[in-house]
DNA sequence: TATATATTTATACATGTAGTACAATATGAA
DNA sequence: TTCATATTGTACTACATGTATAAATATATA
């Protein structure tokens, strides 16, 4: 990345934390940093993209800190841990990550929600991992579980103190208590031999050569799902829910998809009706033409 | 709120859970719903004031059918702390409730916000009276902590479950593998008599300090309700309705409740015939003076 | 029934946004 | 200097929220 668009990214990061996501309009960015919309639109294919990089590279950055802090350290000793985590949550607020989070969430954006949802689950893994550090093989089983709800309750725990007292001090304290309450979750966890979700499923959520496949299945089934909902109200709607599902079907399914029939049904369902019908039909087709492309690659 | 108007919130919720708040645009509602544009912005200032009708509705529901649960029930009893989690779940699940949120969250609307924030907190305090119902007095300095680390561990325990099982069924196992979660946490924290927040701060979380406070809401709405009862069979009935909602809505929606308007519908309500009126219109009209007396002190 | 009042529709309009297209211009290395 | 590449400026499309208003329609009342 040369030091141009470094420096849009920079730009248009502080204008985010000031003004948040949604708010910041790409003109904002161009004015703040400078630069034209030819220029942007040629770094940046959109604002998520941009909102992407932003993301990446805070987390980069956090993720070489985070390790400073272990080097020549005891990976079994919980105060490490601890200084992890408020860095973690030191950077979090510094850069106003979770409120983008949450305002990127919402922003219609599927890459983008990926890439997020992505974040959370290393985010849970990582913790998973330095669990395994501190508590060791014998408690394994219950340690991904306890990850999942030590960040729960930190992060409520965090949200109402600061609501409650209204001070961005003391977060150190907070940690702590919240800690406390995880190792006393380890423990019952192990005396109870109670399990919710397997150490072993974290495999199948790490990115794999899989990921973009699903994605489009994702998408797919989406598209079809709002689809079939409009047809609620619509005469021979059985018609067309049969259309929806073969196309499903054969894209899903079928190790060799008939092009020809999927347009040919893609055609048939143009013909119903409705402004909204349309614009959910436009996607569904931009799906199917961007599938044959990429196989076509193959 | 009318037939026409409720069809419309109802097509709106549609549209919102198949599409989202955001992807859902004014002209998908007029089209759904079959209304013009210049209806809708007479039934609705913005899409966001039709959003909080659609959550105001909901949680009317929910809380309606929450509370009924409990009767003729033993308080204590966990089992129908449980079966209330699991209502709760359900709706939010049926409603995308969620999503919205968070989608709305994000949508520089500080109304909407307020509304949303404020309904989290209810949401909080709902479930620490529920705990201080089931683990008694001696147990309260730990209840709000508590309830807020119960909610924390519950959203996200749902959340990977989800991803890991992919599945809405077996809602139930992780609402009980929680609450057993719960119970370790208030024991544990009442042993070591640890405490994060305490619960004596909730109460300068609910009123927000321009609102009135839930208990005179609570008069209020009880006053005027059974007022409009008492108009049943008196001529010029609706006129009288008006003049209460008016009042309800201008004390309670209002950031500024206009004094002299609100007076003046209080003169034409006292015209109304009848004792058993008059000793229903007299009590309302203190709450309207006390109320007016404690805004005057902020 | 006639008339006043309120509601609803249809349409045009103002404003703001994301993103595309492209010719003109600047920059920097061979 | 030349040539490829990066950048700019401008115009354009498409779509969204929300306003304004005259005409049509429905509803209540006398």
């Amino acid at each position: 990345m040369n030091d141009r668009k470094q420096h849009v990214v920079k730009m248009a990061h502080q204008l985010f934390i000031d003004k948040g996501f949604q708010a910041t309009s790409i003109q904002d960015i161009l004015d703040y940093s400078g630069i034209s919309k030819g220029t942007f639109y040629n770094y940046f294919s959109s604002k998520s993209e941009l909102m992407i990089a932003i993301f990446k590279m805070t987390y980069a950055d956090l993720e070489k800190q985070r390790n400073e802090l272990l080097i020549g350290q005891d990976r079994t000793d919980i105060e490490i841990f601890i200084k992890q985590i408020e860095l973690q949550l030191k950077t979090n607020r510094k850069n106003k990550l979770i409120t983008l989070f949450e305002e990127v969430l919402v922003s219609n954006d599927i890459d983008l929600k990926q890439f997020i949802d992505q974040g959370r689950i290393n985010n849970i893994r990582w913790i998973y991992e330095r669990l395994l550090d501190i508590f060791g093989e014998t408690k394994k089983p219950y340690l991904l579980d306890s990850a999942i709800m030590f960040m729960g309750l930190l992060r409520d725990n965090i949200k109402f103190f600061h609501i409650a007292h209204d001070t961005n001090a003391n977060i150190g304290h907070v940690v702590r208590y919240s800690v406390r309450r995880l190792v006393n979750l380890v423990d019952e966890l192990a005396e109870t031999d109670e399990q919710l979700i397997q150490p072993e499923q974290l495999e199948s959520w790490i990115p794999d050569c899989r990921k973009p496949d699903q994605l489009f299945q994702k998408k797919l089934h989406h598209s079809i799902y709002i689809m079939k909902n409009l047809l609620r109200h619509i005469e021979e709607q059985s018609k067309y829910m049969e259309l929806l599902d073969f196309i499903e079907e054969e894209l899903l399914d079928s190790k060799s998809p008939r092009k020809f029939l999927i347009e040919s049904a893609l055609l048939s369902l143009k013909a119903v009706d409705g402004s909204v019908w349309e614009k959910e039909w436009e996607p569904l087709e931009k799906l199917v033409v961007d599938f044959f492309k990429t196989e076509d690659e193959k």
